[in-house]
DNA sequence: ATGAAAGCGCTAACAG
DNA sequence: CTGTTAGCGCTTTCAT
């Protein structure tokens, strides 16, 4: 590859003067300039981005950290992502943990060595967060991309979404269609992320008058596999359902196809709601009524925060940005409630 | 972020030793070695790696480019495409075109400045050729991650895989099963990227004395969308079909919704089968039969070749591994062929 | 308007 | 065994 020297020779100047005319800086003569393009041009040149990164201190990359690229939600967000990353000049570094913590230490101390500018995070859960903390302090960005605990102040800048209201608004959406025996598929433990999004459909269902019982929830993890599972043991134990809330599409994918196993005609005689609205949720039969997230808002705000923080150089405080409450989307998959 | 001039510092030895301790190259005493690791741990040392790339001319990552995140395979694949890179100690870097020539532009160009050392690039068909070969004129490694057109002679090193006997594979398990009214789904233009698959069923049937007529025949695009519309044309204009076979996962699923829709019990009244085996193919139900890619092997080749290339700096000859053959998977969608 | 010079952090000979 | 030196390609004052 060409270099800024190779340039200036065939252009007759001298490499400071390359530099000026390729970034637009300082003054050169009109006429230079255009010899400069020229050359730059004739030899194919392309600045050298490490080099670059060297001299300016910071590379032109920022890394997106997911714990498993498997699940289909996170390609979508990471294309989300990679879009505003571009749009801000950046070019995003994937770095797949595959849920592996040494994997996870090896990424981050890499970007710790200025592989990549900053580092957003899509599942602070599966992340060390003490990693993260260390990077920080060590000057590196840190951001969240989708805080979903509202009772626990991020330790790091982060986008909020509001899971809670999602679960409401999915519970509110079956109460509405005259569900009253409805049971609840979470895709994470008691403990874990999804925690809020069944707060805010049981608290809904509380409202109303209707306590879950025990034997109507199943906790489990945030796979096809286990909602399918859950859905199973679910049916079992209270074969009287007539709505199954999900904490998350694809776990709520999982239901839809047990209701298949078991006879059940969704939404005639089981009613199915998930959160998220993944790309599958409308490409499925029934399609899923679901509770769409700002996916795509989401992850401009964390690029967003991301390039606050790099801007003002301030990565200390724990900025947080919200993103917009998610919507209903109703599809085939639920339907008023028919006595059996 | 610490440099090595002040763990140097305060080991109390000079950059270079630092340097060999943590490389491990020269002789360093056991008892340096101790005090630099030291000063290393102590001040959270993570070597610059852009300095490092800078110097020994080539950075540490790898770029991967597809034409759009958004279709499931692609994440699959660059999930594999992801664990080789770090295998060989690299990074990965996803550059998603998104089908825009000025984006995979930008991403070439950086590529070409020392952003990755080397490209590997998953769908030559969206992808303007000339640029890559430009690229590698310029010295940059390129390879094209799955190559299935066994009529042209690939440009640029390559992994081959027989897609055309994935199309036989996936024809003779139909006519096995008695089907002989078979229609075909094809997820691209018939002079697209799917028409050897096409042929290898083709071929199969002929061989079989069955010749396809046009109108059993739907060319179209890489989508479910696609699948589905593909499907409905195709069953009005040939009611009596008992099978149908598809080029791709993606479009088999929306076959399989089309089936739904009709009323079409599948396996029962329609066969399907798809080529692939996205992870989503067994998710569904009926779980889709289809014809497995090598896809991790192929993405263990393609970086195998590139890790080639590097290492022998001969970036000029096309060089080409070829990935084991596809292999047939039988689930839920195919069966028997039964009198209407 | 252009050039000279210094330096980003690291590595790779070569000296000592 | 360890230090010195030079330089990767680029940007950025500071001179001219």
């Amino acid at each position: 590859m060409a270099t800024i020297v190779e340039v200036g020779r065939l252009a007759g100047v001298t490499p400071a003067t390359v530099s000026n005319v390729l970034r637009g800086r300082g003054r050169v003569s009109a006429e230079t300039r255009e010899r400069v393009l020229e050359a730059a041009q004739q030899l194919g040149y392309k600045p050298n981005l490490n080099a670059r990164a060297l001299v300016e201190g910071r590379p032109h990359t920022i890394a997106l950290v997911v714990s498993s690229i498997a699940n289909p939600f996170y390609p979508e967000f990471a294309l989300e992502v990679e879009k505003a990353v571009r749009r801000s000049g950046y070019f995003l570094i994937v770095c797949n943990t595959n849920n592996d913590p040494a994997q996870e230490i090896a990424y981050l101390d890499a970007v710790g060595g200025a592989l990549a500018q900053g580092v957003l995070v899509m599942n602070a859960d599966f992340v060390q967060i003490d990693e993260l903390l260390t990077l920080r302090s060590r000057g590196v960005p840190v951001v969240l991309c989708m805080w979903e605990k509202p009772d626990q102040t991020p330790p790091l800048p982060c986008v909020a979404v509001d899971f809670y209201q999602a679960g409401v608004i999915a519970a509110e959406h079956l109460l509405m269609l005259g569900h009253r025996r409805i049971g609840a598929v979470v895709g994470s433990e008691p403990t874990g992320n999804h925690i809020w999004r069944y707060r805010g459909f049981a608290d809904t269902l509380a409202k109303a008058g209707i306590l879950q019982r025990p034997e109507e929830v199943r906790f489990g993890q945030d796979s096809i596999d286990a909602g399918r599972n859950s859905a199973h043991a679910l049916m079992a134990a209270v074969p009287d359902l007539t709505a199954i809330f999900v904490s998350n599409d694809l776990p709520a994918l999982g239901v839809l196809q047990a209701a298949v196993d078991l006879g059940l005609s969704v939404p005639t005689d089981l009613s199915v709601v998930g959160i998220t609205d993944i790309q599958f949720a409308h490409q499925v039969r029934p399609s899923l009524t679901t509770v769409a997230v700002p996916t795509s808002e989401a992850a401009e705000l964390a690029v967003q925060l991301m390039m606050n923080i790099i801007d003002k150089a301030k990565t200390s405080d724990t900025e947080m940005l919200i993103a917009s409450t998610p919507q209903l989307v109703v599809r085939e998959s639920t339907a008023r409630v028919r006595r059996r």
